[in-house]
DNA sequence: CGCTTAACTGTAATCGTTTACAGTTGCGAT
DNA sequence: ATCGCAACTGTAAACGATTACAGTTAAGCG
């Protein structure tokens, strides 16, 4: 309610002064305590729009990404968090729950006076996102797969290298016939993760069936029980890969319910090494993707680009890792 | 970079005019192309901090919590989002990684300008969270148990009844010497629960011993775990609640390790009902504290207090729900 | 072709800050 | 006491939008 020029009024000075106070400039000392005392008596905050509006700057960063139930984004966020906390930035995060308009609309309210710098992690592979990432006039980094033609600061990981490393695994430990449970090809992860798994299962020498990718439709717990489910004949698989570790549980309790063991009959290899991937029995092995190493990354680089505006720009790989557990013991 | 004012040049009208455009206010059909295709030429975007500041609301609510990692607050999100996503507003996270002051400058960031509204669940019970609260001079929801003095809106869940609910199950399932791996006390949940579950023990005819509390310090499933290895003597227990379902998982896979059968030797209950009770083996029976009910609550009454500033507050309780799965199964 | 009225447009004030610039004050040195 | 200089303070102009109010244009009608 009471702005800077009550405040003024009331210690009996000017709102320059007020200001300085507030800002930590020089001031001397009963100016200063007649200003702090009318702040109390007033309890008067400063208006963040306003000082936004004048300084240009917000101090915060936005971090975006569209799945707020996806444990991997939420590690993500922990690595942003963690590295933002020793700066002058706070973190807000926007998560989208419908449309791909409503978060074209919230990054762009954000990005005109709310936000320093934007973290974005889009999955859905939408070109009107591509479109306004390198049209928002501000510093921006994206996590995950940089579309062509965009020049923005970048941190992705090679999935197709990790998926590499599960189809060897299971190669080296007696699987020969490996399926793919697969997120939704309308995502980007989707879209790279079976194209890997083609790449990988030739690479190993063994010839690809279509039959042996099955789409799920989202990436959770619930699709890949599903998924399961719709296997009529599991004598053609001894190995499935999935695209996350939110299938590959329901796979896994699909599997436990109907007397397939796992890793017996079929061994499991889940992606992005959740929390679950140990709390799951068996134990899940699961292809790390790092995702809060790639938060960190990912903040220090608008960071930087917010203390340095005319940088080139940075695009960042960070290895995946495989880590083994019971899921894929050997037969 | 372009401002209303370098756009009105360009399209040869005043800023009123295009002010007018942007928000859908009459003009003629002329007018809004020439504006329009200005907008375009120029690429503008409005500024969101003036707009905020003249208007005086940034159409934003932010929800504020501290522990990300937690999937309750996950679910609460949701709960939140789906119920904004109908209304003009934005939905925004704001989650402390560290200091209670910390939290504090944000909100106050926030309340100053940059949010309409604030739904806040804190979890620890620093009175100076309290005392922001009730300072706090915009529409506040608190979900959570309402500190004594503080007349704000409120929703929150009777999780003595939950607890008292769980402890019945146990007893009526045969269980007579039960136990509680409680979070932090320094917590509110955790204070809660304990003072709970020693009403419920007593109520139940039992006598209550202090040795039945076991501290975890943190929510984790690692302390989970750790509470477990730290039990001598696994006689003196049939049965545990865990003060929510991470612990219980952590708890859980202590178990599996060490020969421990679940529910032959112990049954388990767990807290909030999240995605992994049903992904675990055996199955987690677990008091569901509908956190995302709450969530949607908690947006319907900030929505409803926007709408209508003067009105008295409303506190709403929720009834909790009791899961029951494979981990309590009658020995 | 005037007149009335509705529809649109422009001017300028305003929201609450910050900050350049000029003006004032206080203090030590002479 | 006076001067010089540093340290502080106040005035007023921004920042980029919205909107009341008054002024203009267009349209409808006899």
């Amino acid at each position: 309610m009471a702005n800077i020029e009550a405040v003024a009024k009331q210690a009996g000075v000017s709102v320059a002064s007020v200001s300085r106070v507030i800002n930590g400039t020089a001031a001397r000392a009963d100016t200063e305590a007649r200003v702090r005392k009318a702040i109390a008596e007033l309890d008067y905050q400063p208006n963040s729009a306003a000082r936004a509006l004048k300084v240009r700057q917000s101090e915060q960063i936005c971090l975006s990404f569209d799945d707020l139930a996806n444990p991997a984004y939420i590690a993500m966020t922990r690595g942003v968090g963690r590295e933002l906390s020793s700066s002058k930035y706070r973190l807000i995060l926007s998560s989208a729950f419908s449309s791909v308009e409503e978060i074209v609309k919230h990054l762009q309210t954000m990005g005109r006076g709310f936000a320093d710098g934007l973290i974005i992690s889009p999955i859905y592979s939408d070109e009107r996102i591509t479109k306004l990432i390198s049209a928002l006039q501000m510093p921006v980094v994206l996590i995950g797969n940089l579309p062509d033609g965009v020049d923005v600061d970048n941190v992705h990981v090679d999935s197709s290298a990790g998926i590499a490393m599960a189809v060897e695994h299971l190669i080296q430990t007696g699987r020969t016939k490996i399926g793919l449970i697969n997120g939704p090809l309308t995502t980007k992860p989707g879209v790279r993760r079976k194209a890997a798994f083609e790449k990988a299962i030739k690479a190993a020498g063994f010839k690809f069936d279509k039959a042996s990718v099955i789409q799920a439709n989202t990436f959770s717990p619930e699709a890949g029980y599903f998924a399961f489910s719709e296997i009529n004949d599991f004598s053609k698989f001894d190995a499935f890969i999935c695209a996350n570790d939110q299938l590959a549980a329901g796979a896994m309790k699909f599997a436990s319910e109907n007397g397939i063991s796992i890793p017996g009959d079929i061994a499991i290899v889940g992606i992005d090494n959740t929390d679950i991937a140990s709390l799951l029995h068996p134990t899940l092995t699961s292809v790390d993707l790092k995702a809060e190493e790639r938060g960190e990354i990912a903040a220090q680089l608008i960071l930087d680009r917010l203390a340095n505006p005319d940088r080139a720009s940075k695009q960042i790989t960070v290895e995946p890792k495989l880590v083994i557990r019971e899921s894929t013991a050997k037969k």
